[in-house]
DNA sequence: AAAAATCCTGTAATTAAATTTCAGTCGTCT
DNA sequence: AGACGACTGAAATTTAATTACAGGATTTTT
């Protein structure tokens, strides 16, 4: 029962995280792959413990399809996925392992949403394209000039963000959340330009075209969004997150977390590579704030002093 | 090569960590399975994906010897004795909290700082004060009016954040990262209004000020801060959190994480809380949205099916 | 001092488990 | 309509792990 228009996926590399792994691969599985997919979701830690015939029993399906879906999610053999899933629970029992246990609504919702994003966080380590995030790390450190484009209720603050992450380091940036000032912005660029442009749907049609635009002057586009969307087509440097989405729609998307891990880890990579140059504009941007009056620990004519301080931050 | 007078070991329990109880049973081994625990103990990783022919050589014993071994530190069998292995590492390594930030290796340095981020949002949850929280959704809910105020490297984006996060549900909000506008919006605020400040320092002076003026005013203020800072002391509602920042000055911090995750613990609360209204305040934004062009995933003149959609958030 | 007892250890056999091979089937494209 | 391509499970094969068993060593007992 299936066809040959599927076009067949690659061989993914070894997940850090089985968890968010499997959901994310789930889409591209065969019918009874995803079979193997639920029964390991139903009861993960039971997982660990199952024979390769019990699971395969428990999920309807052969044992071949089993080992099938062990390579589909990145493992080497079922011992190995074995391995890595126990691994991912503790890991992530580690992390939200609460010694408190939440009587009331408030506890559990808190719960419920700080797990969430705990877990896009997760998600973002474990489909990182490190090769992609060094190329645009590169790009942002050698660039003269930095433009950041995001829009609507997930990406705004998040570009906004990232704004304040580069500009720390003495790099020349602007973040654009509005369609017509990303689109005039990106007709100003030049080769040796850099653009940042933010969106988990990957469709916002203002930042595509902003993007376009931003390339057909030369400019060097990272884009930080799902794969195979407009925008992922349109950068020159694709840094792809897939990020789930809730169906329930109070509920704040998570995506916003794994996209600001992301550009933690740009700003941290490209502060390094600048080295001292990025050193000295920070502690630039810190001196002066301390000396227009917001307070400091250690108050001190010493500028390294201000620089050590722990709350100079905001 | 043995003799009778050992008193033989008893069958232990099964082990929490496994790498404290290889020590702790060493002495009481026979010398082939000491010879498979120092093997074990040269390489744990290295065990956790050996299979047993290959530990058995690399020990210098037979088969059989391995099994015993496993049996003798409270394994079931050399299965269960690689999956525990596996686990006890994995604990080890999350309590093992990196502070070095990795510069030669981008997935490297990926870890540390998605370790940190994840961490935040872990202790956010763990000194999250429930009541003070459930006050302040109460009053962000019953609230006329709210007003967002946040500032510097580590909050203004929050406010932005939270500015939409609430906006979403159909609230009058705005946020200011100015101090001037600040004050100003302040002054405009009369009882039955709601104030949300932000600051991991809590000794942001304009921040503290637009607070005690609002409260002057007879508005809440609800803040987000280091308990026993100045804001904190200015608050009507405290909602007490400390995250400790990175002396390392590159580092972004993950301060940031925990007040975004604190933040939609509030929106969703109120979400519900507002319930009808709320879901109907969403819809009608998401619709428009939907409606000036956002691409949607199913096009429908069914308002209830553009809510559906998974991507209109952005 | 010699014999018995006990237990440790490895070889070999057995059993269990996992993977590969292969053929059938179904859907899609030409 | 025919062919290709992919998915699936049955069966075979290979690999891995455990059990059974016997040799050998050391200490205790006689």
């Amino acid at each position: 029962m299936a066809g040959p228009r599927s076009p067949r996926r690659e061989i993914d590399e070894p997940p850090i995280d089985l968890v968010s792994r499997i959901e994310r691969v789930e889409a591209r599985l065969s019918p009874a792959e995803r079979l193997v997919a639920a029964a390991v979701q139903q009861d993960y830690e039971a997982a660990t413990r199952l024979t390769i015939a019990e699971l395969a029993e428990k999920a309807g399906v052969s044992q071949p399809s089993v080992t099938r879906f062990c390579r589909s999610v990145g493992c080497a053999s079922f011992g190995d996925f074995k391995i890595r899933l126990a691994t991912t629970l503790t890991v992530a029992a580690a992390y939200l392992k609460t010694d408190r246990v939440f009587a009331d609504d408030i506890g559990q919702l808190a719960q419920s949403v700080m797990m969430r994003a705990a877990n896009a966080v997760r998600a973002a380590l474990d489909q990182l394209d490190t090769a992609a995030l060094g190329k645009a790390i590169d790009a942002v450190a050698g660039s003269r000039r930095v433009d950041i484009y995001g829009q609507g209720g997930g990406s705004a603050a998040m570009a906004e963000d990232a704004k304040l992450r580069l500009f720390r380091l003495g790099l020349p940036v602007a973040a654009y959340v509005d369609g017509h000032q990303q689109r005039m912005s990106a007709a100003t660029l030049q080769p040796g330009d850099a653009v940042l442009a933010i969106s988990n749907s990957g469709s916002s049609r203002t930042v595509v075209e902003a993007v376009k635009i931003a390339t057909s002057f030369g400019a060097t586009a990272i884009v930080l969004t799902r794969p195979g969307t407009p925008l992922a087509d349109a950068g020159t440097i694709v840094i792809p997150m897939t990020i789930a989405e809730d169906d329930n729609v109070l509920v704040p998307t998570p995506s916003r977390y794994a996209h600001m891990a992301v550009v933690d880890t740009l700003a941290t990579g490209v502060a390094e590579r600048l080295g001292a140059r990025g050193r000295e504009a920070l502690r630039r941007v810190r001196y002066t704030v301390a000396s227009i009056g917001i307070a400091i620990p250690t108050p001190s004519t010493d500028p390294s002093a201000v620089m050590q301080g722990r709350d100079t931050h905001e």
